[in-house]
DNA sequence: CGACACATGTAACACGTTACATGATTTG
DNA sequence: CAAATCATGTAACGTGTTACATGTGTCG
């Protein structure tokens, strides 16, 4: 529901077109997030259904669809913008799954499993602090967006360890049939490409 | 993707029908995420299409179906266990978005905007952390969870602090046309539903 | 019997992603 | 002119949600 509200919020300015929301929402969030222009497009058109947005004529100037926020979408705007992400159930979280499913798994040892995540993700919170000493600071998107990374990451590898101990000293699952060896996708040490591109590196 | 791979992880114990998957999820996760039935079945069709499960002859035992792991299914177990969530191109963070593009919206103060949030996140946290004491020693699934979700909350806590601290002294958007005061829906402070029940508490 | 739980499924919808199609305008 | 960019859209697919439909068996 990110990017419906989003559009709004860039509405709130003035009439705007399709692929100038496209634009202002990435240059906006520090040109992280890529956003599909198609999603902008069918976005416009169920806001318009649901009268939060209106276009405007279409002959008036150029190529370009103009579209402008309602009093409605401003009221639904509003709202959203005060109440919480759901702290209420909490969102499912992919990682705390595996985890916990791991358990149940044959031959499959979960101290193992959480050290190549810790791994991985220890090495994605070096990459942005990386970024972060990189970052000019007339920024502030970019770096915002890279704090809530690196929080964000220090909090699972947090967790992660709290998991550890708790399973620690647990009876490892039975073996499976055979010792399914599997090698990881390891992915390479780099930046991701679009933040890459962000502070202007040659990959 | 989590759903479609821990019936995997919950198949390869055995084979296993509908309604029991959807048991051992919610009972291995805590009882936290209600997973829906009808998308277990949906599920498990797309596995079956997907050669990772077949299902078994619907003569033998009673109503229900159940299905097997293959070997193509464990391989792709193996693979999701140890394969990191994105640390790569960052998720799309809802709050993230929603504080930075309050930023373009007139009339809206962003530090409004975040101490709203941070005090509906602290009172989550709080929440979390009583629950964390009332939580028998013996519920591993729930302990777990419950840590992920209060190191969650403390990392968001954290960030909106940075990104106040980051925004301080902006110059506020020009003031909106009109006050636009709305009241916010207030959630009361209790326990999720689920999780109430999780804990037999009687609402 | 009637209500309830078990068990399987389908339909409709929202959101997101990727890919493709179609014109108009600019620019080398 | 040819190619790239701007600008708008559509189609197909995956995942998730809610709601409904249908049978069977059990128990008061």
């Amino acid at each position: 529901m990110s990017v419906r509200h989003a559009l709004l919020a860039l509405l709130s300015e003035g009439p705007k077109y399709g692929l100038q929301l496209r634009h202002e929402f990435e240059s906006g969030t520090g040109e992280v997030w890529p956003l599909n222009v198609g999603q902008v497009y069918t976005t416009l058109q169920r806001l318009e259904r649901d009268g939060l947005v209106e276009s405007e004529d279409p002959e008036s100037e150029g190529p370009q669809k103009g579209y402008r926020l309602t009093a409605a979408g401003g009221r639904e705007l509003d709202v959203w913008l005060r109440t919480p992400p759901d702290t209420w159930e909490p969102p499912r979280d992919e990682l705390v799954i595996k985890v916990l499913v791991a358990l149940r798994v044959p031959g499959v040892d979960v101290h193992d499993v959480i050290q190549t995540h810790r791994r991985h993700v220890v090495e994605a919170m070096q990459r942005y602090t990386r970024l972060k000493a990189d970052t000019p600071d007339a920024d502030v998107a970019l770096a915002i967006v890279v704090d809530a990374q690196i929080f964000r990451l220090e909090a699972i590898v947090r967790w992660l360890d709290a998991a550890d101990t708790r399973l620690a000293g647990r009876p490892a699952t039975a073996p499976a049939t055979a010792s399914t060896e599997v090698t990881v996708p390891t992915q390479a040490t780099a930046l991701p490409p679009r933040l890459a591109r962000r502070l202007g590196v040659r990959p």
